[in-house]
DNA sequence: TATATTTGCTTAAACGTTTAAGCAAAAGTA
DNA sequence: TACTTTTGCTTAAACGTTTAAGCAAATATA
């Protein structure tokens, strides 16, 4: 009465040949004959043959799992980067397993083990804000199972890494406000044990001397880039003695919160003052004044650190290095800087 | 020279007792003596012995994976939904994969295919927009294993469902927008084939007959409740001889379209137009106006959802049977209908 | 004291695949 | 013709667990 999953030995059975042989034809072996093989697929759909993944999954040690780690999924950025992996991967026969850290050091722990724990073939990852002890991270390495970073990376850790350049995007944020005439420029930046927003960060100051524009540090400010500490940096910025003309923030949910403190104030953005964003999430563009920002380029950032990791699995003896992709960011001009 | 991992052999050896006794003893197994277990555990611990989840699954059956179907990650609520579906089975020893629709019929046949082929133990889901023909949906109640709907459901499964009482949230809304003085109230709804839709319109029209309200065909239009469809909707309910002087709509993105065309258009909203919207997404409190919404308690939605699966597969000859657990909505006051 | 029950293990099979090794028949080569 | 190679399969072991069945020793019961 129970009901029985129809198995590679059905189908020997009916065609009264072995099980190998049946495992060997659905994988077009070469060393089978047409005729076995297409007998054997005939049979596999009329007794509607699902192949057990498990099964082979324990019998040849790959189990076709792919785990990703994001800070979070409700972000467009980490949800486009998702999609467009999951696009690549699926094609190779992959399935993902998404976790989320919230930004926590101690869900990254867990989500890292439950990883393993489900035998995936490799990690894809962003690293939480909180994380600065890499050991769970060795843990992967140690595992001999590819590891691509994106996004939230680590030199230290010597494995692949896709992301855009923060370093330079500031610089051309800094260029852009320049040229609309700004004197003044904060930054709320991310903080800086983050590489990225360190990087960010280097590039504001770099790019700050290199135009001979004013080096105060109050006009720097480290963040943990949330719509609320977005607000407090701002309302903090407006007390200087002298308030900055532009502020480029490294987040949009953080220049979202400065903007709307701005609004509340009666402030004229980008009159008064120009505000830039970081990370072209949709609703830059739906507030008033839409916010100028930078296009992290989601889609090709997903679809690489995919391919990355099929290149790694499909490399006999890969051992891991250091292996930095960057792309060119854009910036994409709005309303908040265009005076 | 290759790593091998430790398995439940190697700790057989190490102790000179049987493989069973060693996988009795890690499972607190009755018939195993207090001193073995002790035993066991700690040369577990001193070899660093991690289980292999394939074999475990491949001979009880269960994967101890959940399979999770949504439209979309990138929504608030659902990234919310999941986020506590996701602790409550983590708990229970289950880890989730999660697949995103992107509203299609297609993706969604695809996502079920590729969970069933992954051995979950279950799938928990919300459908896309497109879906009308529930076939795959079959599928997944054929193989046995508990299907759990949520927000997006379908009574003609007869399955467990979890979302809140749609019928009812218009009847608030309607009833809070005749209290704020408004007289001609329209409804930009979503597409009556999806069933949370229909009965948002339904409430929608009863409410309207209810308190004598214009019951204007022209008040009433089915969208795909995207932006952009919300703008064009928002543009032709304008057009009309007399325009509403109130607009619901089943959907925060479809609602922030809407208000959009009506800043452009100078219209005071509220004064002018009073507008509520559906989801409580965060960005109804960031724009301005602020939109009055309904909370969809996704935190327990999520929670529920992830019991009841629960539930079901630790009932043993269970059949599915229809089973609503229908929430009561909340409304969210905010500027967008204060006036 | 004799018998029944419980305790604490072992043995061996099973889950559904994949794959190395092997072998007979067919085809190719000298 | 006698050999080598190729073709097309089979056999059997393996992946790392779980579990039904079984058995001896310890303990309880009469």
């Amino acid at each position: 009465m129970k009901k029985k999953r129809t198995t590679i030995k059905d189908i020997a059975n009916v065609l009264n040949i072995s099980p190998a042989a049946v495992s060997k034809a659905l994988h077009d072996d070469s060393r089978i004959s047409a005729k076995t093989k297409d007998a054997v697929k005939r049979v596999a759909k009329e007794l509607n043959y699902q192949p057990n993944h498990l099964a082979s999954a324990l019998r040849s040690g790959k189990s076709n799992l792919v785990g990703v780690i994001v800070p979070r999924t409700n972000s467009n950025f980490f949800s486009s980067v998702i999609e467009n992996m999951e696009e690549v991967l699926n094609k190779e026969g992959y399935n993902i397993i998404i976790t989320q850290s919230n930004e926590s050091f101690k869900k990254e722990c867990d989500n890292i083990d439950t990883l393993l724990f489900t035998q995936v073939d490799g990690i894809i990852a962003s690293m939480a804000n909180e994380t600065v002890d890499l050991s769970h991270y060795e843990k992967i390495k140690s595992k001999g199972i590819p590891l691509i970073l994106f996004d939230r990376g680590e030199n230290d850790l010597n494995v692949d890494y896709i992301g855009i350049d923060d370093y330079n995007s500031s610089h051309i944020i800094i260029e852009h406000l320049i040229s609309k005439g700004c004197k003044r420029i904060a930054h709320i930046g991310g903080y800086r044990r983050t590489r990225i927003f360190n990087n960010r960060i280097r590039g504001y100051i770099d790019a700050i001397n290199k135009y001979n524009l004013p080096n105060d540090d109050a006009l720097l400010m480290e963040s943990n880039l949330t719509l609320e500490d977005g607000r407090l940096k701002m309302e903090h910025l407006l007390t200087l003695d002298t308030p900055p003309d532009a502020v480029y923030v490294a987040s949009d949910y953080a220049a979202l919160g400065a903007l709307q403190v701005l609004n509340e104030k009666h402030i004229k953005v980008p009159q008064d003052i120009c505000l830039v964003g970081f990370g072209n999430e949709p609703f830059t563009s739906l507030v008033s004044p839409t916010i100028t920002t930078i296009d992290q380029h989601s889609e090709q950032i997903g679809k690489i650190a995919a391919q990355t990791f099929i290149q790694r699995i499909n490399t006999e003896n890969w051992k891991p290095t250091l292996n930095k992709n960057i792309l060119e960011s854009r910036l994409i001009v709005r309303a908040s800087s265009s005076k």
